[in-house]
Order: C-alpha cells, then sequence, then structure tokens
DNA sequence: CCTATTTCAGATGGACTGAGATAC
DNA sequence: CGTATCTCAGTCAATCTGAAATAG
C-alpha cells in the first residue's frame, strides 16, 4: 500500500513518519535497558554539561518542566541521578549524574548508536550528514526561552 | 539554550524535533478550519485514489483502524465524507468524499501548503527538495501488512 | 473453521497548562 | 512587589491492543 503522492511530497508528513520510525527504534533500543528516550536526553545533557538545576535541563533539552519531572524521579529512584538543594539559590535542585549514571549512559550510548544505524541505514554516508543538516535547520525553535 | 551536540547530531532526536514543529504547524494551520492532520490525510487519500473501505483507507495513510473509525466519525457527523455499505462485501464500508469535502479540501491544501512554507523557510529550493527525497527513504515501514 | 472488517473499551507515552508553595 | 523554581493535578491528541459482532 503506497500512501497518496500528495502526502509523500510533504515534508511535514514524512518528517512525521520519519520521527515515528526512528523514536521505534530508539524507544526499543533503550528498553532493553529499561529506559526511554527522555531518560536518554536528560542523562546525556548532564553528562555533556555538568550539573545542572531542573529548569535549565528543561531548556537545554527542550522538555516540558512537568515532564522533567516525572523523568528525574525516575532516574533518581534508579539511582542513576541524584538531586541536591543549591546553596546559593535554595529554590533550585543541583541534579547531576551519579557515578552509576556514568556507566549507564556508556551502555545507553552504544544501544542509541545502533538506532541510528538502522535509522540511516537505506542512506550513503554522505546523505546521512546532509540529512542531519538540514534537520538541523528546520528542527529549530523559536521560542528560545 | 542549545542542546547538547551528542543529541543534535542524532538523527532520531533531530527528526523528533522537526517532526514536532511541522506538527504544530500544520495543525494550527488546519486548525482554523476546525481540522487536524489525519482528517487531512484521509480526505487527500479519498480525493487521490477514490472510495475505499475503512480498512484499505486505514492502510493507505498508515492509520490505525481504531482512530480512523473516530476521524470518519468526525468527517461524517461534519459532512465532508459519507460511508455506504459496500454491496459486493457487505462487511464494508465505502467511503467517499461528498462534494463538500471536495470543498473543504481545496482550502485545507492551501492551509497546508503555507504550513509547509513555514517549515521549511530556513532551505534552499535545492535543499527543500533533497530534505523530502531523504526523508522519504527513511520514513519507509517495513510492516507492509 | 479460519480470516477480514468494523466497532468499542481501554492502556500507554508524550506534550502541555494552571496553580500552589517556596525562594529570589 | 514581581519573578523564578519545583511540584502536582489534570487535559489533550496520538498510537496501539484486545475483543466482540458480523460477514466472507
Amino acid at each position: 500500500m503506497t500512501p497518496p503522492r500528495r502526502l509523500t511530497k510533504l515534508p511535514s508528513w514524512l518528517a512525521g513518519q520519519a520521527a515515528q520510525r526512528a523514536s521505534r527504534l530508539v524507544n526499543e533500543a533503550l528498553g532493553e535497558e529499561g529506559f526511554r528516550r527522555h531518560h536518554f536526553a536528560v542523562m546525556t545533557a548532564l553528562a555533556e554539561d555538568g550539573a545542572a538545576s531542573q529548569a535549565d535541563l528543561g531548556r537545554r533539552v527542550w522538555l516540558d518542566r512537568s515532564d522533567l519531572h516525572a523523568v528525574l524521579n525516575e532516574l533518581e529512584r534508579d539511582g542513576q541521578v541524584l538531586r541536591k538543594q543549591d546553596a546559593r539559590d535554595r529554590r533550585r535542585n543541583l541534579v547531576e549524574l551519579t557515578p552509576a549514571g556514568v556507566k549507564t549512559l556508556k551502555r545507553l550510548d552504544a544501544r542509541v548508536d545502533a538506532a541510528q544505524e538502522e535509522f540511516v541505514a537505506p542512506l550513503t554516508a554522505a546523505e546521512r550528514g546532509e540529512l542531519t543538516r538540514l534537520l538541523a535547520a528546520v528542527a529549530g525553535r523559536e521560542d528560545a526561552q
């Protein structure tokens, strides 16, 4: 069954289908370790840029404050992440990766890379770079906050 | 706030962000006429390939039988679409666009095109074609059904 | 008997809003 | 005072599953 030509020429529709397939591949890969996309995004942000408040974390990975709250609860319960009150601004929780979290992230990284490989399997190396570049250009958020 | 480099180099993450932005643009455009993405996809399929059973329609636009059922209820209540029992296979509903549906679809087409334009605004004409081609390559479904 | 179609009830994950409590 | 942070409750569209009723 082939979708209507009108749809298969719409960048928005194609982006939706591609994202859905990618999301499924990544979630299946992470699911084998008991995690989902958001857990990976948050842990990656912490590993790359260091500890952060929840609000900053949310802005970094474009995650809603409310969903981030739930994700951190799960990561903390699991010992991957630690919340400490910021001594200099007591409104904030400073969130940091635990050593266990660092180890977990290494495993997740490998799984995610494998999922990417499967996602872009139909493309040549040059095309993969091109797709990444073009997606970055249209993925931008105007609400920079 | 810039997302972690690790994420901004992941095709899957970029596809998700791009799709979310595209979806918002399209839904805002269609919302001004009181419709959503799925209504447009279904009406487009009917206009392009003619009347079809619900099951066939679902396979054409990669929509779940259950969600298609809800979408058709709304379109039918609105007079955009008609369900008739297929005389040759009485399990099936033959779904077709009404004349009102054809008129509505023309307006939606214009709205959707405007949203596409906004979605790919950062890209040159050549890049837009390239993005469409690459997305089509990675959007494929292996579950052909 | 087995399969296909339509319908229904519900689970699930994701994006988002509003409001309260607390602290700057 | 206004603003920012974290938390909690809840809405909403979307994806998908299981099962019943009907028909091939």
